[in-house]
DNA sequence: CTTGAACCTACAGCCACTGTAGAGATTAAG
DNA sequence: CTTAATCTCTACAGTGGCTGTAGGTTCAAG
């Protein structure tokens, strides 16, 4: 009931502006503030932005998060849902594993061939100039 | 010599705007102009576009990519630059390759263990909530 | 010569923040 | 009680790497 917003942000792992940015999203409550202005949380608050910054650790998108925190606010409610979310992000990790993958072996192909003296022969310069020489077909964009 | 913006995109796999933005960014050279103001290229930079398009596919920066391509403007140069860019970026990758699989991990066991009634049993929200029930340490912000 | 596709500039928007400026609030020490 | 240090406030701009839009112009084929 007397958390300052740099306190919940030290306790939550996140920024102070990060927690202004989500309550301006609508994912954060409007928080009660004292007389002089300044933000008060309680515990409830810290709970809620742990979800949010773990699911964010875990890769989820500030919409998908949304609808996390929809669920777990009305727990009678069907978890399908959150279960749909969950193994779509799951598929989603594992092909952009199998790019980075295929990206590994490509930079490490590139490195181990470069012989240190000139541009002309390197390895590096080389693959990217010339799509042909790699071998990997699985990379879209790897972010 | 007579290659319009529409066709080096499609050449090179690109969108006709990320062309322009890459010119303002001065990865791309200023390109000569028909009379009537429209962009025109030679086979140059089918290659120089390729090189870029390619570079980001492996998930090079734009700043990386600027500085591979100076390397590659002047191939008398050591290419002890371009193989460090290429190095470096390769541990970024087994980092987050390690990063997501840890995460995988964790998101298999969510899935798994839901048991598809009621939120309130839900693994997937239990686990996002708590974060004490998630075993893997290693994941930062993975994107 | 007409038509329709492609092109032009300029700017706004996306995501998920992060950083800044300049002002006001709070708190601990003296 | 005063002062100084630290926090917090709002509002807005910037990041990266594009993508989309509006409103107009140019080009190439028929």
């Amino acid at each position: 009931m007397n958390i300052s917003i740099g306190t919940l942000a030290k306790r939550a792992g996140a920024k102070v502006q990060t927690i202004r940015y989500y309550e301006q999203l609508g994912l954060m409550p409007v928080a009660d503030r004292t007389t002089g202005g300044q933000r008060r949380y309680d515990e409830e608050a810290v709970k809620r932005l742990s979800f949010i910054r773990h699911a964010r650790a875990l890769g989820f998108s500030l919409e998908q998060i949304r609808t996390l925190l929809d669920l777990s606010d009305h727990p009678l409610a069907d978890c399908t849902a959150a279960d749909s979310i969950a193994r779509a992000h799951l598929e989603a990790v594992k092909t952009k594993i199998a790019a980075l993958n295929s990206l590994k072996r490509e930079l490490t192909r590139m490195v181990e061939c470069c012989d240190g003296t000139i541009t002309a022969h390197c390895r590096v310069i080389e693959t990217l100039a010339n799509h042909d020489l790699c071998t990997s077909s699985a990379h879209g964009t790897v972010q």
